[in-house]
DNA sequence: TTAGGGTTAG
């Protein structure tokens, strides 16, 4: 506010409420909301009466800080002046506030009280359900503005229900909408245009998108950070690679959101190359130093594998959010770096940052990848005593995840049993890999049974506790399972494990000979076979589910995906370059047995990213402690 | 006074 003295504002000797609005309403379009809002306190000091004009101006902003407090006040200001009685724009004005603030009670009862309604009022209330996750309700309001139709039809309102459809993956109704503004003429409307991109990209088929895109007149930065983005998040990762390259052709600039969504496309693929490249044009386009384009890079580099890189990025950052801290603490812990972990979780807070539920899962989660179980029921409690969080789901199934790896199995036990709301699927999920892990039979049946009771299988839940009779040798049992969950329609995806070499990344399925250097690949797993034997390997065939003769099952072991992208990457490169392997299911307990010795016998490194974490193979060990 | 794209976990 300093500068404020060179300020024409300041040099007016006498200042009427016109001059005092016009710098309110300045402050808010250059979206320094705390300003406005100082301003409005500041007029009133030096003895100017806020009238309908500032109010006006300055409850945009406090809706876009989620100021409550403020909002509150000058609606108590409001009343007391009764600027709220019919005047639509301080009525809307106030329920949108309360909208963005996710006081819906307000807004609502400032909604029904308002005699008059235009078409922006209807809008805010359609974006306020929205911006609360009420997509029905913004839905139902949509329909009841047109069934009124005393308002005539904005974009932001269709923009708005758009969204909602969008949410609710409701492609039928989105195309309604679609077919709709055709007729209304809003077609051209970019807004329009662009709502209804997102949609297609994130809930209609990859032919309907493109057909669409194709068919827009008009594209900018948004329609392509729609597209890549909606794709990237359906996982057709190929597909928003694609589009960020006939962007790049276009003469249409990438922005910060265009770099946030491509991105995660390479931290799907765990591409570390397509990564650093892009990494290289967010540079280029002067877009590396924004803290969001930051984020995803630290995002980016833990999951492709280098966490070192990520750290990189993270240090050289002026300025963190609590993104960037969740971020790389989630990093670590990925990693196996608990206790790194824990102490940026402290670091975030002498820096200012004050940890937020989503830290709390990510801390929870490294201690659960470290072993850490000491620290992480200390956190766990911590949260609600120190932070006044309350456990959510996601916390509890980090919390039993943690007790059952660390073999807790009673105690987690007790924990869901005094849970203070019903514990979901994922949580028993937790449970039921814990038995597998210390083979308790007893106690994973009664949770299957729990699961089943919930009637929300899941193909992980059947494989877990198939893999807990198999573990057993209770063959018959565990074919039992793999038949109830066949006639249940529930098909276990084939694991699949790819690796980028020199920018093109090679994927192999179980079995798998379709790569054309197959013959030598599967040469070099036999004769790492013999080698690993000598150092006493034994294949471990329980983590087969089928009841075959040990020879077939050996077989099905040897030729896991795992084993072939690693056989594969040892002919592919020289020996002082890392293994980076990556599998879209956990990594099965004999690969990982066989990998620590591959590292001995071919003296590499080894890191396998899989659905759960990172695995640091390294001179017979690995990071994880066997715990995974 | 309203509206389109983006990063973290599970």
């Amino acid at each position: 506010m300093k500068e404020r003295k060179f300020m024409m504002f300041d040099v007016m000797p006498t200042k009427d409420i016109v001059a005092w609005n016009a710098m309110v309403a300045g402050f808010a379009l250059h979206g320094m909301s705390e300003d406005s809002i100082g301003f409005v306190l500041e007029m009133q000091n030096a003895g100017q009466r806020p009238n309908r004009s500032t109010v006006v101006s300055v409850l945009p902003v406090v809706g876009q800080a989620k100021a409550l407090r403020q909002g509150r006040s000058i609606h108590g200001y409001c009343v007391r002046r009764y600027f709220d009685e019919d005047d639509i724009m301080v009525g809307t004005a106030l329920l949108d506030m309360y909208g963005k603030c996710a006081c819906l009670v307000y807004a609502c009862r400032v909604f029904d009280s308002m005699s008059a309604k235009n078409e922006v009022t209807w809008s805010a209330m359609i974006g306020g359900y929205v911006v609360c996750d009420r997509m029905v309700d913004a839905l139902e309001v949509f329909d009841q503005m047109m069934i009124e139709g005393s308002s005539k039809l904005a974009s932001s309102s269709l923009a708005s229900a758009l969204r909602a459809c969008t949410k609710l993956a409701d492609l039928n109704r989105g195309k309604i909408m679609h077919n709709y503004s055709i007729k209304c003429g809003l077609l051209p409307d970019i807004t329009i245009g662009n709502s209804l991109l997102s949609m297609y990209a994130k809930i209609g088929s990859v032919d309907d998108t493109v057909k669409y895109f194709d068919e827009m007149v008009f594209k900018d930065s948004v329609s392509y950070s729609a597209i890549i983005s909606g794709y990237v998040q359906n996982g057709n990762v190929e597909e928003a690679f694609a589009i960020f390259r006939r962007m790049q052709l276009s003469d249409v600039e990438p922005d910060v959101a265009v770099m946030v969504g491509i991105i995660p496309a390479c931290s799907h693929l765990a591409a570390l190359q397509h990564g650093k490249c892009t990494h290289g044009l967010a540079i280029i386009h002067g877009l590396a130093f924004d803290v969001s384009v930051s984020n995803a890079l630290i995002d980016m580099y833990t999951k492709c594998g280098r966490i070192d890189h990520g750290r990189e990025v993270f240090d050289r950052m002026t300025k963190r959010d609590i993104v960037s801290w969740n971020t790389i603490i989630a990093g670590y812990g990925m990693h196996g770096l608990g206790k790194e972990a824990i102490f940026l979780f402290l670091n975030m807070q002498t820096d200012g940052i004050i940890p937020d539920d989503i830290t709390f899962i990510c801390l929870l989660s490294a201690c659960s990848h470290s072993g850490l179980v000491t620290e992480g029921k200390h956190w766990f409690h911590a949260m609600t005593l120190n932070y006044g969080i309350k456990p959510r789901m996601e916390h509890y199934i980090c919390l039993i995840d943690i007790l059952g790896r660390g073999g807790f199995l009673d105690e987690a036990r007790e924990y869901i049993r005094r849970m203070p709301f019903e514990p979901d699927v994922r949580v028993w999920g937790a449970l039921l890999g814990a038995c597998r892990i210390h083979k308790n039979i007893e106690l994973g049946e009664q949770v299957s049974q729990m699961i089943e009771k919930l009637g929300h299988e899941s193909t992980g839940n059947f494989v877990l506790l198939s893999n807990i009779y198999s573990a057993a040798g209770r063959f018959t049992e565990a074919a039992k399972v793999r038949i109830v969950q066949r006639d249940r329609g529930f098909v276990k995806s084939p694991g699949c494990s790819w690796i980028e070499i020199k920018g093109n990344i090679h994927a192999f399925i179980g079995g798998d000979r379709s790569h054309p250097q197959s013959r030598n690949i599967y040469q070099k797993l036999e004769d790492l076979l013999v080698e690993i034997k000598k150092l006493g390997y034994q294949p471990d065939t329980s983590f087969v589910l089928q009841d075959m003769d040990d020879e077939e099952k050996e077989h099905a072991l040897l030729y896991h995906s795992e084993k072939l992208a690693i056989a594969f990457a040892i002919l592919s490169l020289s020996s002082d370059k890392p293994i980076f392997v990556t599998k879209n299911l956990r990594v099965c307990g004999d690969c990982h047995t066989a990998i620590k010795l591959i590292t001995l016998v071919s003296k590499r490194i080894i890191v396998v990213r899989d659905t759960s974490r990172f695995h640091h193979f390294h001179e017979g060990m690995c990071n994880c402690g066997d715990f995974w």
